[in-house]
DNA sequence: ATTATATTAGTGTATATACATATATTAGCG
DNA sequence: CGCTAATATATGTATATACACTAATATAAT
């Protein structure tokens, strides 16, 4: 589908604007896609972001500062997304043996399980689906690496 | 500059999973830039957006799901946004001649103003300081295009 | 005409985001 | 050691977002 009919307009000064539009509206509908498939989970998009990310060096504990490094929008409140996990018993918070100021934190058996569990839901419908051959998806990629943060 | 070094990490199982990440990436670039060119003028992303579109029709007004319509996040709080546009006296309610349901919104000559010197900043430091060709964004655009909402 | 249905704007509420600031701890350096 | 600066996490606050719901009005159907 074309960006003109989603936004119901054909007013772009360049295709260079064209695309930072596209861009936003894209991910809208990726956030949109990946969010509602975590709901039936009681789960956001980024707390599901932060058990990916977590996972990743299980069974090895990460602190707060390097899960935001890995976070996809780097101004996320990381602290208060361990809240919401913590409160729901999938991970659990550690203090660091050699630095006071860090905090360790770490998947627990549930977090896994119900991550495991919205994976084989996200991944199909919101991956696999996507209507791109692996080629294009290559160049999109390419493209999209062109696109640079300010400073 | 390349995905992996922004969110630290290489282990995408596709080019087709990486590129979902990548637009989620993107779009949080472009959508931060513009956020802190908007900030000097008092105004939000989405706020900019209304007023962009009310331009489009300026003189004339337009409804409020017509305003929801163009939008690129469509869950958008439309009313709300016009609440602090009408705050900032930017933008004026009109009551719909015809269907008593309908509101019309009409951007004012100080909404017109600071939208235009806006423009003027958000512009060259967002969409033309992009480093793509035309070209490359119009590839860009035809590959995103076929990223489509669920239903 | 009367009732049911659809449409439009707006509200309530919980959560997320951006960004400034606070608190505790560690590191650097004279 | 004692002081300043830097670092890591957490909190405060204002706004934005998602989505269910309400209220008012208009349309359609019988």
């Amino acid at each position: 589908m074309k960006l003109e009919q989603a936004i119901q307009t054909g007013k772009f000064s360049s295709d260079k604007h064209k695309a930072v539009l596209n861009i936003l509206y894209r991910a809208w509908i990726v956030k949109t896609k990946i969010s509602r498939e975590l709901k039936p989970f009681g789960m956001s998009h980024e707390q599901y972001n932060v058990l990916r990310i977590l996972k990743g060096s299980h069974p090895n504990a990460m602190r707060v500062k390097d899960i935001g490094s890995r976070l996809i929008e780097k101004s996320s409140n990381v602290p208060r997304i361990i809240d919401k996990l913590e409160d729901k018993k999938m991970v659990q918070r550690l203090s660091s043996p050699d630095d006071n100021r860090e905090t360790f934190i770490s998947l627990t058996a549930s977090g896994i399980k119900i991550l495991e569990a919205s994976t084989r839901s996200v991944q199909p419908n919101t991956i696999q689906s996507l209507a791109l051959t692996e080629k294009e998806a290559a160049l999109l990629n390419q493209l999209l690496d062109k696109i640079v943060p300010s400073d």
